[in-house]
RNA sequence: GCCGGUGUGAUGGAAUUGGUAGACGUGACGGACUCAAAAUCCGUUGGGCUAAUCCCCCGUGUGGGUUCGAGUCCCACCACCGGCACCA
């Protein structure tokens, strides 16, 4: 009989649905384990390639676990709010909703063609009111508790999606999903203060599992850093207040530099004798856009004015020093305004030689300030030129003069961070509406929770405007509504909330998915929490993952959910490429289509390649040839089957690779070394076809292939009567059981070297001891001939492994 | 510039973490089967030297080092990939 896979595998999923052979029960006497992936956007391209690597990586450790004994959380759900789909109903003149439904269709019907054993009675979709109910709910907590504002700011605005962007999608300064310019533009845009919790981010990881690189872009991203805050006096009388991680050069700052956007640029108007001057430079920077600024920022040429009319007073030596604008102090980070120290920073040092400004040295041991900066930050500089700190090192001086500042009441340690809030509204229709409304005497209210959802209106156009403003400002009939507080006529809030917010929480409503009191019962929460094991993509780390991490932390600090942090393991897939090893597009023509190779191929051999294709962190060119190696070893599986010895036992020739292979492959999916797993089980039955196969041989393989290839595995396994005869499928079974001392021979080979080469292979009885293992080595003729005439000093024994034989020449 | 990673046959990639480099797959070559091809099965396949699948020598980006022994550890360098970047 033939493997007849397109005949095979609908069989089997139909099965799967029918009997609901992966649906999952909260609570039960088995230990849980929570397996993750990154929920798609259904995009109208359908299922990519590149989605199957992570799912079914996953998909084999969740069919492993269940082997093991557990009881598996595997779901899926749509993360179906966003742009693409918003621009696909704008110009084909289809409701978003509609676009969404059909989408979703598609990708569930492809998703199921792959064999994924979801538990489909658990799908989400972020768009459904039940859903987005709950995070609508999530916001109006964040808005209690004070961690949502409303505020005006300089914004990213994005010139092609006509809305404002997250920093964290801004990336060289031009939109992460369309790569049209980003500008700044004064707006008012709902925030949450993902910044209260900075610390908490970063110290949390400790405890976690992440990949390294997780963990290390998160903390670069976060970019804590310490330092003290110094106030400086303005002539003026004003306070300026300065953050550095260098307090101990403080002697040697001989200018101020602020901001452009900073208030007493404004403020202090009136006092500049060439006012023109700096209102210009302050235009010009206001003009950039990032992607300017970015640019700019490289070849590092500093621009700038001085505030001719105003200086500031060094409060260590009561100098006067001259204080500028210039760009490169950003408005956004620390207080936006520096005491610069040109002999220790490379940025002050530039500005300075263009601006003919002083470079005093107060840290000795570098080379010449006046050529270059000294910026070293250890023990190599000692202090001069700064009185009480001469002679302290820099690690010395920094506590040192940070003392003497809070002791002086005009400065005191400060922790920055680069992390900014998190910019939470968007002007376009398809997102959550925000529940919030706006009076005129009672300022922003919160909708009362009984009213969420909060129901996107039904509207005529999508189109977003230029003015800048959401779709949704255009529908009188919506917007227009009264105060829940006072009941005086009030207006909602137009901005919808970004993609990144029905994803934050998902993983959660997975939990119990169809709960209409809360987002998911408390029941299922402790049961279930934390996320054992999650795997998505780096490209995830400071948007979703960071994002996510932020409201768990939230959703803990208020009591809703039982654990600190959402997940416990996080691990991350390389990108499926092209056959030439470029990234899969369409304009390159190398998109590998999924149905095509399941119509070609069938599922098992799509799931096996995808596995099989390479180091499951790296990226991987796709290979049609290698497609065909996998179909051949499923071929081989298949065929083997017809040609069984009647033997339930493991047969003699097999055993000991049986139980190898049994250790080898499950340790390697727990590692997720999914193509060394596979490449164990082609080396396995290609000792089957050299040593014959019996029936309980090929138990053990379908068994371990059953996570792999889950149709052809239960085909067989039924066929061959082991479902009648064990009872259940094969993904049913237990795992085969490992037994250590199986694995070991009577006899051993080893490998003999003479002063550290090999020269010969030979075979001994196990555990051999070194006088038998060197008598049997020098049975060998090449042994003999390197060790002829020679003094032996030396014998390294590993055993079972390898002996060393160290020799000199007779004297 | 800073942080992280990678570099192994023709090719995708293995290597129990310091112990026989090249598992497994692809490709290529040879054979069996066939009228023939495909499919399948069985061999061979790092380089040099060679009549030889005898020997011997070389070989994991480059140059040093540690060690009985290094793809693996240390130092310096080169190349490529990813992230961050005027963050005080």
């Amino acid at each position: 009989m033939k493997y007849d896979f397109a005949s095979i595998e609908p069989k089997w999923q139909a099965k799967w649905q029918q009997e609901k052979t992966f649906a999952t029960e909260t609570g039960s006497g088995k230990p849980k384990f929570y397996g993750l992936v990154e929920f798609p956007y259904p995009s109208g391209q359908g299922l990519h390639v590149g989605h199957a690597r992570p799912y079914t990586a996953m998909d084999v450790v969740a069919r492993k676990k269940r082997m093991d004994g557990y009881n598996v959380l595997f779901p899926m759900g749509y993360d179906a709010f966003g742009l693409p789909t918003e621009n696909y109903a704008i110009k084909n003149h289809i409701h978003p909703a509609k676009v969404t439904h059909d989408n979703i269709e598609n990708f569930t019907k492809q998703l199921k063609m792959l064999g994924y054993s979801f538990d489909w009675d658990r799908v989400v979709n972020t768009t459904d009111p039940e859903y987005y109910k709950w995070t609508q709910w999530i916001f109006l907590q964040l808005y209690k508790k004070g961690l949502a504002y409303k505020t005006t700011m300089p914004v990213n605005w994005c010139t092609s999606c006509k809305c404002v962007l997250a920093n964290e999608e801004v990336v060289d300064g031009v939109c992460e999903r369309c790569g049209a310019p980003v500008v700044r533009r004064e707006k008012s845009q709902w925030m949450l203060k993902i910044t209260e919790y900075a610390q908490r981010l970063i110290d949390d990881l400790d405890e976690l599992d992440f990949i390294e690189r997780v963990k290390t872009q998160q903390k670069n991203w976060i970019g804590r850093s310490t330092g003290a805050e110094v106030t400086f006096k303005a002539t003026t009388g004003d306070d300026i207040v300065v953050f550095t991680t260098r307090p101990d050069t403080l002697f040697g700052a001989t200018y101020m530099v602020i901001s452009p956007e900073h208030r007493y640029v404004k403020q202090w108007a009136d006092k500049l004798e060439n006012l023109s001057t700096v209102e210009e430079y302050v235009a010009a920077a206001a003009r950039k856009s990032d992607f300017e600024r970015t640019e700019l920022a490289a070849d590092k040429e500093k621009t700038g004015v001085e505030l001719r009319g105003v200086r500031a007073v060094n409060p260590v030596n009561g100098r006067e020093i001259p204080i500028f604008i210039s760009d490169y102090v950003l408005s956004s980070y620390g207080t936006g305004a520096i005491m610069a120290v040109p002999a220790h920073d490379t940025r002050d040092w530039a500005f300075a030689k263009k601006f003919g400004c002083e470079i005093i040295e107060v840290v000795a041991g570098g080379e010449d300030v006046q050529k270059q900066a000294f910026t070293a930050k250890d023990d190599t500089g000692v202090l001069v030129n700064s009185e009480f700190l001469n002679g302290l090192t820099v690690k010395q001086a920094i506590p040192a003069i940070t003392k003497w500042l809070e002791e002086k009441g005009i400065g005191h340690e400060q922790v920055n961070y680069k992390l900014r809030d998190w910019v939470f509204s968007r002007q376009r229709y398809w997102g959550e509406p925000i529940p919030m409304v706006w009076c005129d005497k009672c300022g922003w209210v919160p909708l009362p929770e009984e009213q969420l959802p909060l129901l996107l209106p039904e509207v005529d156009s999508y189109e977003p405007t230029d003015t800048g403003e959401s779709p949704l400002s255009k529908m009188a009939d919506w917007v227009n509504t009264t105060c829940p507080h006072c009941g005086a006529p009030a207006r909602r809030e137009t901005d919808t909330m970004p993609q990144w917010a029905g994803s934050s929480w998902y993983f959660l409503r997975y939990m119990d998915p169809h709960n209409k009191q809360a987002l998911a019962s408390r029941q299922a929460l402790d049961y279930w929490s934390p996320v054992d094991w999650y795997n998505g993509g780096m490209e995830h780390t400071t948007l979703h993952l960071l994002y996510s991490r932020f409201w768990h932390k939230f959703l803990y600090d208020i009591g809703v959910v039982p654990t600190k942090e959402p997940y416990h393991k996080r691990t991350s897939h390389g990108m499926i490429l092209g056959e030439g090893g470029e990234k899969m597009s369409k304009s390159r023509g190398n998109v590998v289509n999924p149905n095509d190779v399941v119509a070609e191929f069938g599922a098992d051999t799509m799931r096996l390649y995808i596995m099989f294709i390479g180091d499951f962190e790296k990226a991987a060119a796709w290979s049609a040839k290698a497609v065909k190696g996998c179909k051949r070893f499923l071929d081989r599986v298949w065929n083997l089957s017809e040609q069984l010895a009647d033997s339930g036992a493991y047969s003699a020739a097999n055993e000991s690779a049986i139980h190898k292979t049994i250790k080898k492959v499950a340790d390697d999916i727990e590692a997720m070394k999914f193509n060394t797993a596979i490449a164990a089980l082609m080396a396995l039955v290609n000792d089957f076809y050299a040593n014959g196969c019996s029936r309980g041989d090929y138990a053990a393989v379908l068994l371990m292939l059953s996570p792999f290839a889950p149709h052809m595995a239960e085909e067989l396994w039924e066929s061959l009567g082991f479902a009648a005869q064990r009872g259940g499928q094969a993904c049913q079974q237990a795992w085969p059981a490992y037994d250590a001392s199986k694995t070991v021979a009577a006899e051993v080979n080893m490998a003999v070297q003479v002063g550290g080469k090999l020269r010969a292979t030979i075979t001994v009885p196990l555990d051999s001891e070194q006088d038998a293992v060197v008598a049997e080595a020098m049975k060998d003729p090449k042994v003999r001939k390197f060790t002829e005439g020679m003094e032996t000093v030396k014998v390294i024994l590993v055993k079972n492994k390898l002996v060393n034989l160290i020799v000199r020449s007779k004297k």
